[in-house]
DNA sequence: TTCATATATTATAATATTCTAATTATTCAA
DNA sequence: TTGAATAATTAGAATATTATAATATATGAA
């Protein structure tokens, strides 16, 4: 990883729009929507349990951070991730928590 | 990565905990410095520009987060992390938005 | 004990985010 | 063209987050 690059302050920039972007449930919910590929607006709005228009407001955050595309398709729009290597940032995490889970399994363990 | 875990309602809250924490600029270069181990909170403080109240604040929500831990060491109190796997995680974003750049970069040459 | 340093907590004002409701825009089919 | 379905935009109220300022707590040294 070049430091240099990172201490660009437009990257910083971006890094902090993908976590703002990532840092709400109904946004986490619909990009695991994603995972399977393309997903049109209404799939997501009745997966998700949000007013078509919430949705609407989500996805333009999703979309104004980078991390989805859009294309219309007759009358439905479908969305999914410009990269999919936001699945890899989003593993990392559960990586992590898996971890943690494991780790408090264990010491519950020794403790019986 | 096992699905019904993941459904675990529990960590989803702590994806998004973990996601919140994080989604903040001062909190991520606090995160940054932590890179080479503990940290005192009047090192962060110096480092980040902020009010020593303000950064146990910052510091606060990253160690609910799971994110952190800390002991004292006479008049100073030292963070770090308590699972480096959150700087794969991190790294895993910075790795997303480096692609990025270089396709961007790309695009412009075969302009040129 | 008293003082200085380091850290944490609290209240509050400013700002940002979220959801709802209403409206607008787009597409297709009748 | 009109109407129905889908999606986007806007205004707003409600809520959450952030920084500041003031205060409290904890430690070590004198």
């Amino acid at each position: 990883m070049d430091k240099k690059v990172l201490e660009n302050l437009e990257l910083l920039q971006k890094r902090l729009n993908v976590c703002k972007a990532v840092a709400n449930a109904k946004r986490l919910q619909i990009l695991d929507l994603m995972r399977d590929g393309e997903i049109c607006v209404c799939d997501i709005t009745s997966a998700v349990d949000l007013e078509q228009s919430n949705v609407s407001q989500h996805l333009t955050v999703l979309k104004n951070a980078g991390i989805l595309t859009s294309r219309r398709n007759g009358q439905h729009v479908l969305y999914k991730v410009r990269n999919e290597k936001i699945f890899d940032f989003m593993d990392a995490l559960d990586a992590l928590l898996l971890e943690e889970l494991e780790t408090a399994s264990k010491l519950l363990k020794g403790l019986q």
